[in-house]
DNA sequence: CTCTGTATATCGTGC
DNA sequence: GCACGATGTACAGAG
């Protein structure tokens, strides 16, 4: 195995081995992996600590830091992008990781390191995905009845000194509407979202009529309905 | 190296090689990670594509899946906790992980394996966090004058039709007081969530005399201010 | 299960 | 940089 293979990987390594390769993993933008017994401290918007323990560690070329146990979607630890990492040893193989605004830090202390690997990654590919609020957006635009029989959308992300609208828009009696859209179920927050934006178009329109607002999501909780029909606001549901 | 190593580790294996690691792993519950070139498919609440590229693919013992790029704390595809994956081989290396409720499929094709590994993981420690809101909480209980002179909790978590109240207490004057905590600046949100507070409670109370709502927060941003003097809502700069 | 709110949320976009 | 809102948000706690 050479340096020029697109993997460096040793198992059971020492101390040193596995400092060489993290080191010239981070040099050369490699994806490094560490996995083994250690601690972790952390600093900054909060702070926390974690005792010995077997954990999954990732340093990726952005200066992300991932620290994973067995189990969960979310790393028990993190840095995020952006960070500067830094590897020593002492008695133990030490990453530390560090950022400013806000100042935070993250410092990881392998006593025994089980695994360690450094990956030359080669990623052309942006993600696909659809089914989005965006996507729901684009199909209410081009099929607006889908609110309503004579809605007529005027503009998206409009602004207002709420915050920008999703849609807004005419109904078939010419009264003015804001288009909230959620692409799940939503809860009381949306509907405060609504009444903002409804609230403040209101205002800027010094408009006599007043404006109507409608929610639009595959389905709203219980509380968000009562807060809707006590504010006078509407829903209409849509799948994503 | 044996099965009874508490690492299996193979760079560059055959995809059968990497099959037999990768479904040993999974039956052992070990945390099993893969890297190599590959495409991603996920069907569910949404849907995506993602064309052949570099990345890190983890599957941990209880289920969860995650995809890494290069880039980016998030992954770029995972699974969450709990669902069951499937290993197999045609002309590439197969993940297939499923969940229900939601209907979920995550597909990882590996034409690529550059490395294998299967991790035993023991960690028997838990995260020691602070800094967080019930931190906040419980300094303010311990010192009721942080909000102002003479404030009395009367209870944490206090329900009320619009959702559980973070500290209702009474000022000096026996006024009911709602107290909002947010452990960082806040935005728009959170004088909503607070306005919806106070309002359940002077509906919930019958009471005469109004209930004031305090936003206890680091920082407010400029629309959030205009709301809270808006609604005749307070706040009292706290960090946290 | 659903509902509700927190998070070291992260991430993108606009100013 | 900050502000604001979307996210396949995840996650915990209560019902």
């Amino acid at each position: 195995m050479t340096t020029t293979e697109s993997v460096r990987a040793r198992t059971n390594p020492s101390i040193e081995t596995a400092h060489s390769v993290v080191e010239t993993g981070l040099d050369s933008d490699a994806l490094v992996t560490i996995f083994g017994e250690c601690t972790v401290d952390y600093e900054g918007r909060a702070e926390s600590t974690l005792g010995p323990g077997d954990r999954h560690v990732m340093c990726k070329p952005d200066g992300t830091v991932l620290v994973h146990t067995d189990e969960g979607h979310q790393p028990v630890n993190w840095q995020p992008p952006g960070c500067t990492h830094e590897v020593s040893v002492d008695d133990a193989l030490v990453l530390r990781s560090e950022r400013s605004t806000p100042e935070e830090e993250l410092l990881v202390r392998f006593r025994d390191v089980e695994h360690v690997a450094a990956f030359d990654v080669t990623d052309p590919e942006e993600l696909s995905l659809s089914g989005t609020e965006e996507d729901l957006r684009e199909r209410v635009l081009d099929d607006p009845e889908l609110i309503e029989p004579g809605f007529t959308p005027l503009s998206t992300e409009r602004e207002t000194p709420a915050g920008a609208v999703d849609i807004y828009g005419e109904d078939a009696n010419g009264r003015s509407v804001v288009v909230e859209l959620k692409r799940r179920r939503v809860g009381p927050d949306a509907v405060g979202q609504l009444a903002r934006y409804v609230e403040a178009l209101e205002r800027d329109l010094h408009d006599e009529a007043e404006v109507r607002g409608i929610l639009v999501a595959p389905s709203v909780t219980d509380r968000a309905r009562t807060l809707l029909a006590e504010r006078g606001l509407e829903f209409v549901s849509l799948e994503p």
